[in-house]
DNA sequence: GAGAGCATGTAATCAGTTACATGATTAC
DNA sequence: GTAATCATGTAACTGATTACATGCTCTC
């Protein structure tokens, strides 16, 4: 998975490992977290794989490494980035893919979307049914089990929200609840 | 996190290790997910941490463990349910916690969703802030990063949404949108 | 000259998965 | 009799974190 990310971030700019845990942070932090200490093996495995390269450069005293995609490392970017069956796909996963669909014509981010919108509305056919069931057992007993599954209810919600406005490239700004007071 | 969960469902009942991977599958598996194995080793430890005794039962000739929650273990449960500064707290560790909270009373529960209500609006404000910055630059070749930045946002909205119903212990549906076709 | 930020890395450890291995019991 | 489910576990591996270790460069 970061290996992908990394990958993505490489394929518009060559960049240091520093550099590139910033972007991580910035872009994607909400969805993954990446420590050096993991950082820097994942970019010596890539080089192995020869996905990327790296030159040192030496400004004064001090050497950087510059790390650059190679033409194979954007085809296993591409691959990912389009995957039909990309299966352990959490939200969070998902949406770190999302961030690289500016490189995708629309058709295609489309699709994707659109496929990962018809998933979510099986699964949240299901937590409705689940719910059901606790509501015919009428278990006021078990109130905060039970709002854990609403919780779980409304996110599917809104990520299917989500999905439907930006499929269609239509403003975000419809997504944003303008009666909110606090 | 695993350990106070499997803790968490043993505190009401005796339990084998096949039993808890059901209870967390059906229970929090929204959250979290278990293998055996990682189940059976966790337990091991549990137990060498004196915090659930094992008795074996022999049901003709297969040979079961029941796993029994210690006081120690109740002590170790509760402290983790209720600890002020519980700070790997992803949403969803938090909403594993939340599952548990019919145990608390309602005072308790109260007070630390109210607390973590706090902490998502300061997070939520910084959102907001990134956001703006993004639409000053006026950033169109960035549709989907922007998109999920907003995602993002969505997502801590609904979240204090949810916070604020059952906090109150408000009727849970009215965080359901009515007006949904599909 | 001090502190923030730039820059790279290793070692120990932890938390977890996957695949393997086995076999009993129940419901149809 | 056979398939699903009950039931327990190990071994190899994967992916990651935390703490440690080092030292330069820029800005105030």
């Amino acid at each position: 998975m970061l290996e992908y990310i990394i990958l993505g971030f490489l394929y518009q700019n060559s960049l240091t490992g520093y550099d590139i845990k910033k972007c991580i942070d910035q872009g994607v932090g909400m969805f993954y977290r990446v420590s050096y200490g993991s950082l820097y093996p994942l970019l010596d495995r890539l080089r192995n794989k020869e996905l990327v390269t790296c030159s040192s450069e030496i400004k004064g005293k001090r050497e950087t490494k510059k790390y650059e995609i190679t033409d194979k490392g954007q085809q296993v970017f591409m691959q990912w980035l389009t995957e039909e069956e990309y299966e352990n796909s959490s939200i969070e996963a998902f949406m770190a893919r999302v961030y690289f669909f500016d490189l995708l014509t629309e058709a295609t981010a489309f699709a994707i979307i659109q496929r990962y919108e018809a998933k979510l509305k099986v699964y949240l056919q299901e937590l409705l049914k689940k719910k059901e069931k606790y509501e015919e057992a009428g278990r006021q007993r078990y109130y905060y089990k039970v709002s854990t599954l609403y919780f779980g209810i409304c996110k599917i919600q809104s990520i299917l929200d989500w999905c439907s406005v930006t499929k269609q490239k239509e403003d975000l700004n419809t997504l944003m609840k303008v009666e909110r007071e606090d």
